[in-house]
DNA sequence: GCGGTTGCGTTAGTGAGACTAACGATGTAA
DNA sequence: TTACATCGTTAGTCTCACTAACGCAACCGC
């Protein structure tokens, strides 16, 4: 917070607008989600789940951008709140298999209520047509960006 | 890095993108001061002090949104490379007064440069007005969330 | 004058996040 | 079989935003 009286230059940087308001909104789906006992991480990891179904942690780290190291704990922590089941592979024996459970499921469903909400709080001030003009262009500065697109 | 392959739900998050993109942005620049030997911080201060001239510590603090207890860290670094002088304020003996001196303008002239790059290679996939447009609304977003127009 | 509050610089510490290094166990390929 | 890569895990680093508390100095009401 504060930077109320930061001089112009300051205050007009991109880079430094982007820091601030990512900071923000950060802080926004952090907090909000506290209220559910979830963090962001067990959101991106749940995502996944549902989208391809049962993998690997290291697979779980790839698709969302986890390092494998800190994808134990947020592993763990599903695990101890029944959100996901934690198996070895008997194909793999170096790999456990994370399973989606039901209770899982139902918490994503509300997470993604949530989640959609912090959207519309972030995105508060913009219209209809500026928010997709506004993601718009963060789409396209992260293809950019992104290791896949600048390689 | 990474993210390759994020599930579209939550690649398309406009909080997620602005993470990521952000966090671009301050390797970036981060990355790109530390061949001038310095931080972004010194940065903040050092244009605080162009703008309104020599001032104290805490006040410096509130013009950057550095915390004070962490600007005591910026202002030591900024007096090593002798880029300011820091001096008991003889009307308020609870103040210190930081001043820039001539070394440190013309850091600062070079930081300038540098800074104005890094906002180019952010930007670089967009078109002029597209630049504008971006940076317009990341304007407005800041100006709805920060303190001073939420209250 | 005096007492209470507030502001100052400073130190120390917390909690989260990104990231690296290395381990033992396992799988794959030469 | 030897060499290499991958997996889960532990441990640790660095940086950031942020809090708490300190001793000191200034200010305000009286």
């Amino acid at each position: 917070m504060t930077y109320e009286d930061a001089p112009e230059p300051l205050r007009a940087l991109p880079s430094r607008m982007l820091s601030l308001l990512a900071m923000y909104a950060d802080r926004l789906v952090s907090e909000g989600l506290a209220a559910e006992d979830a963090r962001k991480w067990h959101y991106a990891a749940l995502v996944a789940l549902r989208e391809h179904g049962p993998m690997s942690q290291a697979e779980l780290s790839r698709r969302t951008g986890v390092y494998r190291s800190d994808m134990v704990a947020v592993v763990n922590e599903l695990e101890e709140r029944g959100h996901v089941e934690r198996a070895p592979d008997p194909a793999d024996r170096r790999r456990n298999v994370i399973t989606m459970t039901t209770t899982g499921r139902r918490h994503l469903e509300r997470l993604d209520e949530l989640i959609s909400g912090f959207q519309d709080d972030l995105l508060a001030p913009l219209t209809g047509p500026e928010r997709e003009q506004f993601s718009a262009l963060l789409a396209r500065l992260l293809a950019h960006h992104s290791p896949r697109n600048t390689a």
